[in-house]
DNA sequence: GTTGAATAAATGCCGGGATG
DNA sequence: CATCCCGGCATTTATTCAAC
């Protein structure tokens, strides 16, 4: 570095700077501190917004917390209330809320109206029958989280500094989709709920609309990667995460969890091969929860500051290496999933990397879900497997999905149907145009 | 200026442990 | 038992630097 610039300096000199170079230094210059000037009041005004912001975050958690108070106080004198008291958080203070937000209202809620919501779901479903006993623990997700605080071992979310890649925007300042993130691809990264607990946790916040492709190895062609959707909806009770395959988009996995949806094709997925080790996976990873950029840009949404159980991240743009080492993948992971695609280089039970895959004889399964023959739904039966225990995740079909018996009658039916007449395409996951889900376009009301 | 090797850093997947 | 988080490891990519 040093050798380079000595010459140069030493070449000017010789030179000598006529008076038209410096004139035109000089106009750079006035420029450059134009340009400064510009910036400085952005950011002032910037830094004014932010506050703003903030004051007006600590308004709004006020007035929720005042809200809250009697329901909790409720719950802990009165046990057997507390399913109709859940339902009245969620309809009573969003609606407040809103009209208290001066963000637009209209981005709070997922359903602006009853109206809204039974044109995704039937009429005959109500909202409180939901937390059916197919599903114990709907809001686990969100409760039980909140509830870890007292926990030793696992110490609270710190929000410690995280790095990102550049995150390109638009004019309004809105992040420009499709974007690629490592080997994700977001086409839509949905609407913040943070009138209802189970759409965030300390660690994350699940939008709904929330819309990734991702390669993964195929639950059907055992030397096949193919690219999976994660979508993330509106189950009412909470969050409903869904999986589908690009070649198999009629075996789409739901579960009320991230990670109860990316077991079950993980399940599959090694059975496929005859893969006998551990299953486990980390939903929020595979969903990209947990990647930093993806955090960053679901922390930026509208309405993220009012997941009162979300502990704020801070994150600080990479420069040069870290933006550049996405753009390649984006080739590579989005369309051909060539060889340099870790999974995608697999010819699966041979050189998959890290060695974790190969089903070495001295591997070590001792985790609890290891695939059983049985575990492996029977595609060609009846078209809408379940996969061992309907609790983490449900197999559903699409061109079933308006009517299924599996799914109908906990009201997930038709919930993020995301494989629409689009299933042809390579890439593109469905309906991802302006940052709303096309929850019903196969829903048969 | 170009090329190639060495190094650093980021990423993705997995196993295992903690939690409820 | 299901879920989630964390850390380890292999891999990939960017950067740096020396040699030509």
């Amino acid at each position: 570095m040093a050798p380079s610039a000595t010459p140069k300096s030493r070449k000017d000199k010789s030179s000598g700077p006529s008076e038209e170079k410096y004139k035109q230094l000089k106009r750079k210059l006035k420029e450059v501190l134009e340009e400064h000037d510009r910036m400085t009041s952005r950011l002032k005004k910037a830094r004014t917004k932010i506050m703003q912001l903030k004051r007006e975050k600590e308004l709004l958690l006020d007035r929720l917390e005042r809200y809250e108070r009697p329901s909790s106080s409720e719950s802990d004198t009165d046990l057997t209330s507390s399913s109709s008291e859940s339902e009245s958080d969620v309809s009573s203070v969003p609606s407040d809320e809103s009209h208290l937000s001066p963000h637009g209202p209209q981005r709070s809620t997922v359903f602006k109206s009853q109206a809204d919501y039974h044109a995704v779901y039937p009429p005959h479903i109500n909202i409180q029958q939901l937390p059916s006993s197919r599903e114990p623990t709907p809001n686990k997700a969100g409760a039980k989280r909140a509830r870890k605080e007292p926990a030793v071992k696992r110490p609270p979310v710190k929000a410690k500094l995280r790095k990102i890649q550049h995150i390109p925007v638009d004019d309004s300042g809105k992040p420009i989709l499709p974007l690629q993130v490592g080997i994700l691809t977001i086409y839509n990264l949905g609407e913040v709920v943070y009138d209802r607990k189970q759409f965030h946790s300390e660690r994350y916040i699940y939008p709904v609309g929330y819309t990734i492709t991702r390669p993964y190895a195929s639950m059907i062609d055992a030397e096949k990667t193919v690219t999976y959707t994660c979508t993330v909806t509106d189950g009412v009770d909470g969050p409903r995460f869904h999986v589908t395959p690009e070649d198999a988009p009629d075996k789409g996995v739901t579960a009320v969890t991230a990670t109860g949806a990316w077991t079950s094709v993980i399940r599959v997925a090694n059975a496929v091969r005859k893969r006998e080790h551990s299953n486990s996976a980390s939903g929020p990873d595979y969903f990209g929860f947990s990647h930093p950029t993806v955090s960053k840009l679901i922390q930026d949404l509208p309405n993220a500051d009012k997941c009162e159980n979300y502990v704020w991240q801070r994150f600080e743009e990479i420069k040069g290496r870290g933006t550049k080492r996405v753009n390649p993948k984006v080739e590579k992971a989005g369309l051909a999933l060539p060889s340099a695609s870790p999974l995608a280089s697999a010819t699966p039970t041979q050189h998959l990397p890290n060695g974790h895959l190969l089903p070495a004889p001295h591997t070590h399964h001792t985790h609890a879900s290891s695939p059983k023959a049985s575990d492996i739904p029977d595609w060609s039966e009846n078209g809408s497997a379940v996969i061992d225990d309907e609790k983490s995740a449900l197999f559903y079909p699409t061109d079933t999905l308006g009517t299924s018996s599996v799914l109908s009658d906990d009201g997930v039916s038709g919930i993020g149907d995301i494989e629409d007449d689009d299933k042809g395409s390579d890439v593109l996951p469905p309906s991802v145009d302006d940052g709303e889900m096309d929850l019903d376009s196969e829903v048969d009301v």
